[in-house]
DNA sequence: TTATTAGGTTAGTCTAGACTAACTATGTCA
DNA sequence: TGACATAGTTAGTCTAGACTAACCTAATAA
């Protein structure tokens, strides 16, 4: 999973913008994540060639199922660690920040029993 | 403190192997961590341009006041996030791994948070 | 006395993932 | 038609932090 990180924050940021945008190209993401141009391009050949997404002719982006499964995971990932950090009477953008780093981190194991918690404690 | 993951594993592992061990060499600290001694030998330079660390002229390392500082607060974190995720019904095995990676990217506010919380339950 | 072993360093390589500079291609406007 | 703006790509650079190869030095053993 180490190795991924960076993969990871695309796909999750992908993921996040098309829930609220029709369409998405790199140039969105550029600027949404605070990266370059050429950064973006060489992020996005990269989860296009493992098949994380696809690009039509327009540039829009669009997750592939592979993608769509990894890229809401991470998101559930984030949600559940940020919301437990809230819970322990973090500030938001504290526990937003620290559950960006800490989603690719925790492994399965821990984060099942993470959610377990969270869910006996939601209701 | 993205930046300095490697050196804070560095430092928690001087600091947890000085706790047993009397004198502490470059080797053994290779031996431990798994790492090549050159790669050791660059970390440590490193280490003792900040000084963080000093090593006499028998090759033994000593954490300096700020290296222990340091040291002993990442160590702190990684105690607490494992004994924590252990609550949680995570395997020790696990909850060490995941420790060792979350430990450099928890926030202050997060860990003093965590750290009440597990203070509360433990007395 | 010479050979071997242990410990450490230097030099150079590799990878991920950011960057800038510079290019291409396309679309719009005067 | 020509000029500029927008979007994307390619090439090359940089950093951290691992690696191997090769070296130095000192201690020990034959």
């Amino acid at each position: 999973m180490n190795k991924f990180k960076s993969s990871e924050d695309y796909l999750e940021r992908i993921y996040i913008l098309r829930k609220t945008n029709k369409s998405l190209r790199a140039i969105d993401l550029a600027q949404d994540m605070g990266y370059s141009k050429p950064s973006v391009s060489v992020a996005l050949k990269k989860l296009k060639s493992h098949g994380f997404i696809t690009v039509d002719e327009n540039g829009n982006i669009e997750l592939t199922n592979k993608g769509l499964s990894l890229a809401s995971y991470v998101y559930e990932k984030h949600e559940i660690i940020s919301t437990c950090l809230m819970m322990l009477g973090v500030s938001e953008i504290t526990a937003l920040e620290d559950a960006c780093k800490i989603e690719h981190d925790l492994s399965d194991e821990s984060f099942d029993a993470l959610k377990a918690y969270y869910q006996k404690l939601k209701g």
